[in-house]
DNA sequence: CTGTTAGCGCTTTCAA
DNA sequence: TTGAAAGCGCTAACAG
């Protein structure tokens, strides 16, 4: 095992005799050297790949370990373009929806040695699009975006970087809820559920109580919102029980605020009314504490249901009957199904329909 | 403006003969040689380093924007020792209070050209040293780290990486809540408001409302909570009305169903407690939702306020009374505060204190 | 004010 | 299975 040292590593060896732009850091040659062996065998030993000697593997780890080796993500990157980074785009920080989904994704990606770099686009296609233009020359190793509502110049940036890419939250091609861009990503990877259907089970679980007339309040109006809108209108309509006046829409995002600013307009638009399906939990929270001011009785008068499953859904009076979404396993899902993707490994199930719960509490 | 062109810029000139590693991206060397200039002048011109002709600068920008040139931050990286990252550490996500903190943060830095990389440390100070086991050698340009609550490996680590760091959420060397590591972090730069203050001006509040027997209820202690602890116990010893009774603390996270229990455990314990100061807004929602279940009136039976003015808070029964914490000012202040560290300019005020705001709503 | 030189620490490529 | 050479794209450190 006689090696042969280059000029650099002899030059290395003395600490007097280092470049003045050394940074200090233990390197890839230091290992090599205290070893015995080319800087080239330590990486490739390091980063497990196959045809080094086993022998040689154990030494070079036990030498990275006792000398503080780190390898150095900035070098690796420029080497081999592509960084250990994944970046990861949500619409909000401020739903527990999305810190759920980053939680598990963190998790996964973190344990494979990847570390997840968070976007937040506020539900704005070209603030999504800036974000890529930024963050894309990191040269991530994958993207994880949410819902496929991109402008099409984000779209020709993703197409372009060839990176490998997987959509959350919502599935690709759902025949019940047409998507402009629907062919296009037919077989885009995607983990998700249906929100179309979701939104369907839920109204009829409303119409099996007996509920006739049942409105829709959203805040909000991203895509995943107007495919729940219509799951709910279509069973409405298959009942022959739709009518234009049931629908409450308001840009403004959602809040416990807007939830109570809505049962108002709802009950003023249409005193019939008998059930209102609110897009998210947080603005059903905020009704049912309108509902309680203004001594409006829930379920018997009104019937409130929501969306998701959030934190204090079960803590309201009454607690929300709501659709429990899955987001921790569509995160760690997603995270793995871009773990295989970015090894070249093919993928079981490019399309992971995940479900959901209707959780009925005595809100409906 | 005769130009010397070496033979590396004339390889890169004709396509055909790029090297096999090429990434195919405009480089500086394109940006350069289209202008006809050296690369370290475009590089100079491009980071707006002072010392270039102004007229250059120009003709270098406008090149640099029609080839489509964007800087690889790998290998500036490389080259620089350091990154364009900034790494923040929260301890959770699933408290608005550590959202609008963030989005505040990435508002400033993103506008400075940096990239806040988020890491979640669940108030476990091991997590946190892992944490930045893993993203120290990424170089981060800065730190923005939550509180003074770190393991003795963790401060080796932030001091021997010499990177600049500012702490945010509480301020150092507070004389009426010993701390720990107080004198070391005298001159830590910082951004935030005195916890202990906060905590006992609202205990004040109570007092002049009437209240006796003040009880004071918290999940999640951590070293802010204990400080807020603090600040109640004081007031109340300063009154004769201390007794350890009044300390309802569970080590689980705050939740609004954790509030209900609290509040339970606390009339069982103390049926004359006249007043309850929860540590967070979130515990204290809950709280009050088990009050309108049980029907106490709140807040002629028992007044019931909370912490940080949560959204949700301005909804409950009766609006909670509470204290607004200056998150987003304490994000962008923490921020600018980095920003000057980072380019080696002096900080009038390393030790910045924000204040706090008492709202007093409907439930004291 | 501008350019030259020499790396930053790693990995691709090719040769042995 | 291992190694030598040659960069990846950029900037620090001098010169001029």
């Amino acid at each position: 095992m006689a090696s042969k040292i280059s000029p650099t590593d002899l030059l290395r060896s003395t600490d007097k005799n280092r470049s003045p732009r050394a940074s200090g850091r233990v390197t890839l040659s230091d290992v090599a050297q205290s070893v015995g062996v080319s800087a080239m065998t330590v990486s490739r030993a390091l980063r497990g790949e196959r045809r080094v000697d086993p022998k040689l593997v154990a030494q070079i780890q036990a030498a990275a370990q006792r000398m503080g080796y780190v390898p150095d993500p900035a070098a690796r990157a420029l080497a081999s373009q592509k960084s250990s980074q994944v970046l990861v785009l949500v619409p909000l920080l401020s739903n527990t929806l999305f810190v759920d989904l980053i939680e598990s994704i963190h998790r996964v990606l973190f344990a494979a040695g990847y570390h997840a770099l968070i976007g937040v686009t506020h539900y704005d296609r070209s603030e999504e699009e800036q974000l890529l233009h930024t963050y894309l020359p990191l040269r991530p190793a994958g993207l994880l975006l949410t819902g496929f509502d991109h402008s099409p110049a984000a779209r020709e940036l993703l197409a372009s970087s060839k990176i490998p890419c997987v959509h959350m939250m919502e599935l690709s091609a759902e025949t019940d809820a047409p998507h402009p861009a629907q062919e296009a990503m037919s077989s885009t990877p995607c983990v998700g559920f249906s929100q179309t259907q979701a939104g369907a089970a839920i109204t009829r679980h409303l119409l099996e109580r007996g509920h006739r007339r049942i409105g829709f309040c959203a805040g909000q109006l991203d895509a995943r919102v107007m495919q729940r809108a219509a799951g709910w209108r279509a069973e409405l309509e298959q009942q022959g029980l739709y009518e234009p006046s049931l629908e409450i829409l308001s840009p403004q995002p959602t809040s416990m605020a807007l939830g109570a600013e809505l049962l108002a307009q709802a009950l003023q638009r249409r005193p019939d009314m008998d059930a209102l399906f609110f897009c998210n939990d947080d603005i059903a929270q905020g009704a049912l504490l309108e509902a309680l001011r203004r001594g409006i009785p829930v379920p018997e008068r009104l019937a409130i249901v929501g969306f998701n499953d959030l934190p204090g859904s079960d803590q309201m009076l009454p607690p929300l009957t709501t659709v429990r979404t899955p987001r921790g396993a569509i995160g760690a899902e997603s995270a793995q199904m871009l773990l295989s993707l970015m090894q070249g490994k093919p993928v079981a199930q490019p399309r992971l329909d995940l479900g959901y719960t209707l959780v009925v509490r005595q809100s409906s």
